[in-house]
DNA sequence: CCGAACATACATACTGGTCGGTATGTTGGG
DNA sequence: CCCAACATACCGACCAGTATGTATGTTCGG
């Protein structure tokens, strides 16, 4: 009947969607204990306070969702640029995760200038998802299925902004459609990045 | 003594300050109240309520920054790309500006979701944006300034996408290189999209 | 031209709701 | 049996909004 850890997550869990949704300091703690079934003092047993509660959310379901997502994929891949335009073509695209756009980045332009503590946390899961980008990219130059010509540190950078902009303007027009030409941006610029005498020849396919 | 605009006017401006640092919902009235020296009764005999004093900000200052700062300098250009390189290098990356980031995109992240009044109004500044970097290109394009096998729209999209992603990426890891790397990596593009027999020859030098 | 009548442009004091936090109970499990 | 794991009730700060008062401009009849 009585199960911390459970309890723990699903109040991180909890904390994750309702901060997701309307912001750290727009979330409302009730509004989250209403949705975990349980009350303010089984979360003040669990986390100090409520800043407490937004670093965990950080540092284990954000950090989780980034690594699930994007450094596991990348970890293990043959081919960095496949397995690139793979994540991005999987990209959830649904309504409902639109309106809210990328929790990471939500979270850093929120409380960066505010919170020394949520600016670090969101500057560590950055780096390492840059890290995990340059990382698989300069592998992939190794194999060469990757230019040479390229820096992975910059490419990387470009890509995590080019990325997080387009799912702020979608989340701004509230409309798949504009992530979804983003998308197929990105993926063209992948292409860009294969060598010169690559196997695939599907490059160059300018449309309109 | 008495100035009815300049008090709106006044009023305005710290509105956008205190907004641009703290959010909308984390702006105090009282604060900008106090800053501009005046009380409740001046602020609500201009606005009708907070919301109202928000709005205000957008459709007056934060489009007019964008009016100064992108439309003006791309409907009397000769040559879009070197308008929009000059407004790049020209990008203020001041430590406080570093900090806050864009004010138009922080708007639009925290308040879109939330409030269909300011969801709508960003919009329309991100639109009016994109439609004057569209139609600069294009007319580039007649021009032969710009390469033609590019899409405009598309292209537009792109670089408001990752200038907003570096100004965040900046503003989380409060490193000015940050952007000032950014601004190099679409200085560089931006000089791709030059006619191939360009009398311009300083393309392609990939540094490092 | 002047002063009463009215509107505009503010100032001051207060209210009410929201929400994070706390103090203090109660219960279940090892 | 005792401490972790919760529940309950309440406090107090913060803050948007309001009610009301006041001073400064504007208009217009005489």
């Amino acid at each position: 009947m009585r199960d911390p850890v459970r309890t723990r997550e699903s109040l991180l869990q909890a904390a994750f969607e309702e901060m997701h949704r309307s912001g750290f300091r727009g979330s409302d703690l009730e509004t989250i204990l209403r949705k975990v079934g349980v009350t303010k003092g089984a979360m003040y047993h669990h986390f100090d306070n409520k800043e407490a509660l937004g670093y965990a959310v950080l540092d284990e379901v954000i950090a989780a969702i980034t690594e699930e997502k994007w450094l596991s994929p990348l970890r293990n891949a043959e081919n960095p640029i496949d397995a690139l335009i793979a994540i991005f073509e999987s990209g959830s695209l649904k309504p409902e995760h639109i309106r809210v756009g990328c929790p990471l980045n939500n979270m850093a332009q929120e409380m960066s200038p505010l919170d020394e503590g949520f600016r670090k946390r969101t500057a560590r899961v950055f780096s390492a998802w840059h890290g995990a980008l340059a990382t698989a990219l300069r592998e992939g130059q190794r194999r060469s299925v990757v230019r040479q010509d390229i820096d992975p540190d910059e490419t990387a950078s470009f890509l995590i902004a080019a990325y997080e902009g387009y799912i702020s303007l979608a989340k701004c027009f509230q409309d798949a459609s504009q992530l979804r030409g983003g998308e197929k941006t990105l993926v063209r610029y992948l292409e860009t990045l294969r060598p010169e005498n690559a196997d695939r020849t599907s490059q160059r396919r300018r449309s309109r």
